[in-house]
DNA sequence: GAACCCTCTTGGACTTAGTCCAAATCCAGC
DNA sequence: GCTGGATTTGGACTAAGTCCAAGAGGGTTC
């Protein structure tokens, strides 16, 4: 992650200890956080770091596109650092467990042209639901 | 609708003033609903129906399969009414138009065993992000 | 068509997730 | 080291939704 740390520094971004504790949380774990537990695991490492600014560098790496915002219908938006590889989400209907997943095809493709309305499409979004094995055996 | 209020009245559904007024609304437009917007719609014609109500109402009609959700990015859940025609959503990045959409193929299909993790997978949903032809013109 | 039971509705308080802002802090270039 | 402007802080605020106890009103029964 100090490539991402190094990628930041080149776009301008002044260093701070906040911020570098969120991109560590957000590496630490590669699973789903919302911003909320980001928060407490950061505060962990930096006791005084506030909310707004977990929220605020969120949002900025977000729009930078080094993380993902993920809103699997539950409360909270959860975000995903796996930004760089693309892939959908597969999701337990019951615990809200989210696991990473690679399909084959490319669904941009399966819009013809007719069903696109003069939108510009340029993103798709899966969402896959279901049990999971330990829900199911429960 | 009145097959809807059929098919409920079947369930079991006591019929009173203010599920019906939820399920008019809900027929009446075929667009993708807030919680509040389907409220203030409700106030409309029925001026002392409550905001729990409403909110009641379109949760058990979720649970009956006759309405569905869609979280879209956007604050609030959205309600479709469009549930017994499977389709997608396109939502425009900018305005957060949405569209009901039918691709062709089946993105269920394009989920190898080897990446379903032991899940029952049941249920796809499918996001479609662009620009709509108003902000693309603006 | 009156009475009763039990489901629904009400409205207001509460919770959760997130945003906003003015004042204080602190990074980076000189 | 100083300084300017970007960042952070924390607390108040908003939006969306949930919860609950009390009251209302469907529909069934006689």
């Amino acid at each position: 992650m100090s490539d991402l740390l190094e990628r930041l520094r080149g776009r301008g971004w002044r260093m701070t200890a906040q911020r570098r504790v969120v991109a560590e949380v957000l590496d630490g774990e590669h699973v789903h956080l919302t911003a909320d537990e980001v928060h407490s695991r950061a505060v962990a490492k930096l006791p005084e770091i506030s909310r707004a600014t977990v929220y605020n560098t969120l949002g900025e790496l977000v729009s930078l596109g080094e993380v993902l915002e993920v809103s699997t219908d539950k409360r909270a938006k959860r975000y995903d650092p796996n930004a760089h590889r693309p892939h959908h989400h597969l999701v337990c209907a019951q615990c809200g467990a989210i696991r990473d997943v690679h399909p084959s095809g490319n669904p941009l493709a399966d819009l013809p042209d007719t069903e696109r309305f003069g939108f510009t499409v340029s993103d798709v979004e899966v969402t896959y639901r279901g049990i999971c094995p330990n829900c199911a055996a429960a």
